[in-house]
DNA sequence: TAGAACGTTCAGTCAAGATTGAACGTAACG
DNA sequence: CGTTACGTTCAATCTTGACTGAACGTTCTA
């Protein structure tokens, strides 16, 4: 961000971060995202740092969030000790893939509470067994999605 | 809570308090949503806040963030002063729809980069609109799904 | 009109977690 | 070895936002 950068790119830069962080993530993360979503091409931990006028510590933990959540990979490349960053093939899969597992969570504390009440009034059971009804459905829609996303990305 | 209440609705209502706060939202509205969708009825600002252990000051901000978002709605009864707040007939179809805003607000930060852009990298752009064509693609997925949730419901 | 019960607001407090930066361990290279 | 460039770790700091509780305005009742 010190070196020239089309100010369009710096505000998708900044406004990906500001939308990370309304959704409860990390805000660098989000900017890291951005940044190799524009340039596609491999980074160097400092040059991200660099790039983004954040501190490298800050770089190692994001990286590695990302990294946890297949959005990103780490590449090493011969004759360079350097370890580099880049996109993965399919990002949106990834994060559309964490989503699906926080639903999945959802659905199995719902599922737990539905199982040890079932003593309990038929209307309480009903409720829950509904809750439970609607993730599933969610959970299987997002799933074809998951396919049809992959279908067209070829 | 300090009422007798059955052990497993105790649990479901602070797991999905933590889960909301996992996801960024605050954790009171994930009991309250929680105890809600339990105790199919109506309540008053009061118990609520007796009811979880919490402020009135934080119900009164909480079942705001939760009407605007269209999961629970007030309620007022004639011969009672009192506002009544309950779940909406469909609050799953408020959070998959507030989730869906989010989407497209992403989409929109991505297409007017990309506007901007235009006249940069032919890369570059392309990046972009593979991005936008994505989001698209989920935004009408969630819309499809939203269809038959309700087709469903009845 | 006074008093009580209610919901809202807001300044203050607190906690969570993001970010920094220095210290550290390691590998490459002379 | 000694030095340099790198990524990681972790204690300290900073920031954000949730939450509280007291003060307030309003409505109802007597």
């Amino acid at each position: 961000m010190t070196d020239s950068m089309h100010p369009a790119a710096e505000r998708l830069i900044e406004q990906m971060g500001l939308q990370w962080e309304s959704e409860g993530r990390p805000r660098i993360a989000g900017r890291l995202f951005a940044l190799m979503l524009l340039e596609d091409r491999d980074f160097t931990l400092g040059e991200l740092a660099h790039t983004l006028q954040a501190s490298r510590g800050s770089m190692s933990t994001n990286t590695r969030l990302l990294e946890s959540q297949g959005v990103i990979e780490r590449v090493a490349k011969s004759g360079d000790r350097r370890i580099y960053y880049r996109l993965t093939s399919d990002p949106y899969r990834a994060m559309i893939e964490s989503h699906l597992k926080r639903m999945e969570r959802t659905k199995d504390v719902v599922a737990q509470a539905r199982k040890e009440l079932a003593i309990e009034t038929k209307k309480k059971h009903t409720r829950l067994a509904e809750i439970e009804r609607f993730h599933k459905f969610a959970i299987t829609t997002m799933n074809t999605f998951l396919t049809e996303h992959l279908k067209r990305a070829t």
